[in-house]
DNA sequence: GCTTGTATTGAAAACGTTTACAAGATAGCG
DNA sequence: CGCTATCTTGTAAACGTTTTCAATACAAGC
């Protein structure tokens, strides 16, 4: 393997200089940087990053910490942080915990170990176990940024979407076409009223737009449940729609849920959306492939992946650290699944 | 930072019998190995992992590159890979190309510098780059293994599903429902026939089945195309079935093609699967919440990346470098979307 | 008791880079 | 021309670990 050395015997100078030409600093003659560069090229020299990440302490790599991977949103929300940060040169560990806690953690220690620059964490709630973690990591001076979830440590930046206005946004459209019924599929944490976590929020939207906009109208709120799966929207779904004869829209607050709700209602025989208007939220690339094609809230989940990789990096660069809350607007994509109550 | 010299005063030895300790050698009294371990705990010392993978000039880390990471396909075999990895104490540097070269190129400079000690790629396809990459990383000692692509090359190892006996299975479904008219929605290179390719596998087992099962099967291809996506399933799909009154099936090469077909039968206002049986490839996830459910021919993507993952630790960690070609089932998941033809 | 072999340990080198420091060269200025 | 400031370069230390080698201690066999 050739090393730095060779090189700048070939080049007729001391590794220091050889360095300094490597890294692009100043100080070096023009006739000798290019030298160097000659002998480099002609040598096929490579820096050795593990050597100059040992001698420096820090890796061009950050971690990215998701509790999921396999998710349409997930991986959508990966890819848009590891394209970014490929384009400025930084390299992505990524992370996938699955909710499991040993799993975090070791993922966390081989963060610590490989000195990542930076985090990037879309946590599964603001828990004690979390805020511990992040703490350690800034001891450390690794820069941290949430995503997806506002953080209840002040500390941190954060890139979240706004949720309370995209649950309104949500409920005004299904009012204004006319449903007076509504049927919400949400966790059982987003019903509880957490406040930090998303679901809650989009809850809280969805409660503030049925106050405002009618005086009639009635929600009906699916039994709480833990994952946002296709299969208990699909559950929860069947349950509503024999229990609740006049409930003319369902509001699911992942697309999943509302896809699951979408075929419950198929085996139950009601014709779509004639007989239900069905609303999601995400706006995940599968909602646009459902028929009928789904109306949905959707996240700009690919600008939140940006900007918390452009936040994150604005962090690892600068001497400024001070934090910063990033939120997006959701906006309304009015499909097939939404139509007006015929009367 | 504690280091391991800190570690050795306290426990009144020397580094090397620290780090003897730390690697789990021999010939280290036990009395000797406790204190070293109990001066660690009190320390809370941690391994500078820069300075091991620097000395040793290998990380644990391994790099998965993908050329693309969005579809449900990708997401998945990435998952299945990481976890394996994970539990074997591997890391996973993850890139997605997204087809573009140069980004390829500069993932594998990334690998190349970082020391990783495997690579796992899907390939493109077996162009003469990747032929060169895949050299380049053999020479420098980086073991590699293919997934989802036979090599041409016979010096590597890969998992690989029987196409040809998928897409055997699925007409051989087909037919036996009675359909003798059927679409088929494939792309330019699998129709082409380049051999090595999983598309053009499946559309010889197409042919096979045709021509072994029945004499009477008329098959209809789709013109060529680029990308197997839901767009081009729905436009392809569009164009077969309005200019082809009597065909009575489609069978699409991938699940997203598929769905593209289904939802232009259900925008041409056919009844599924009355009207039309519709046949994917894959068993990804979204298939199965797609009105009606899809019947596939289902990939054991999961069990693919795990076995490529492991394969490939054997690879690195066994001294014989023998080659290992792994072929997997496909098995037919028949769901609503297919139907005995009404005679 | 002497030799030989083995178990245990420490001293020190090595890995390839970055960087602090010093020294030499050059230019600017009076 | 001499002094100072700036530019350019090299020497050598340092980073934290692993690993080679030698040294010591101890036991076994005669």
């Amino acid at each position: 393997m050739v090393t730095i050395k060779d090189v700048a015997k070939l080049a007729g100078v001391s590794i220091a200089t050889v360095s300094r030409v490597l890294n692009g600093y100043a100080h070096v003659r023009p006739e000798v940087r290019e030298a160097v560069n000659k002998a480099i090229d002609s040598l096929g020299y490579r820096r050795n990053g593990l050597a100059s990440s040992f001698r420096t302490q820090q890796s061009n790599i950050v971690g990215v910490l998701l509790r999921q991977q396999r998710t349409p949103f997930s991986s959508a929300l990966a890819y848009a942080i590891e394209t970014t940060m490929f384009d400025q040169s930084y390299r992505v560990l990524l992370c996938s915990t699955n909710g499991d806690a040993d799993r975090e953690e070791a993922y966390l220690e081989t963060m610590l170990d490989m000195r990542v620059q930076g985090v990037i964490i879309r946590p599964s709630g603001t828990n004690a176990r979390t805020v511990k973690q992040v703490k350690l990591l800034q001891e450390r001076g690794i820069s941290v940024a949430f995503v997806d979830m506002k953080p209840k440590i002040p500390a941190i930046s954060s890139v979240v979407c706004d949720n309370f206005s995209g649950g309104y946004q949500g409920m005004r459209h299904l009012i204004e076409l006319g449903h007076r019924k509504i049927g919400i599929v949400a966790g059982s944490v987003a019903q509880r009223g957490g406040s930090q976590d998303v679901g809650s929020e989009r809850v809280r939207g969805i409660r503030q737009a049925a106050q405002d906009l009618a005086t009639d109208v009635e929600i009906i709120f699916s039994p709480p449940f833990e994952s946002a799966s296709f299969d208990v929207g699909r559950e929860t779904g069947a349950a509503m729609i024999t229990g609740n004869p006049g409930m003319t829209a369902v509001f699911g607050t992942t697309d999943m849920l509302a896809i699951g709700v979408m075929h419950a209602a198929h085996s139950l025989g009601l014709e779509l959306p004639r007989d239900l208007s069905i609303l999601g939220y995400d706006g995940v690339l599968e909602s646009a492939v459902t028929f009928p094609t789904l109306s949905t809230i959707a996240q700009p989940i690919h600008e939140m992946g940006q900007i918390a990789a452009m936040t994150l990096i604005d962090h690892m660069t600068s001497t400024s650290k001070s934090p910063r809350q990033v939120v997006l607007e959701n906006t309304l994509i009015a499909r097939a699944s939404t139509i007006p109550l015929a009367d």
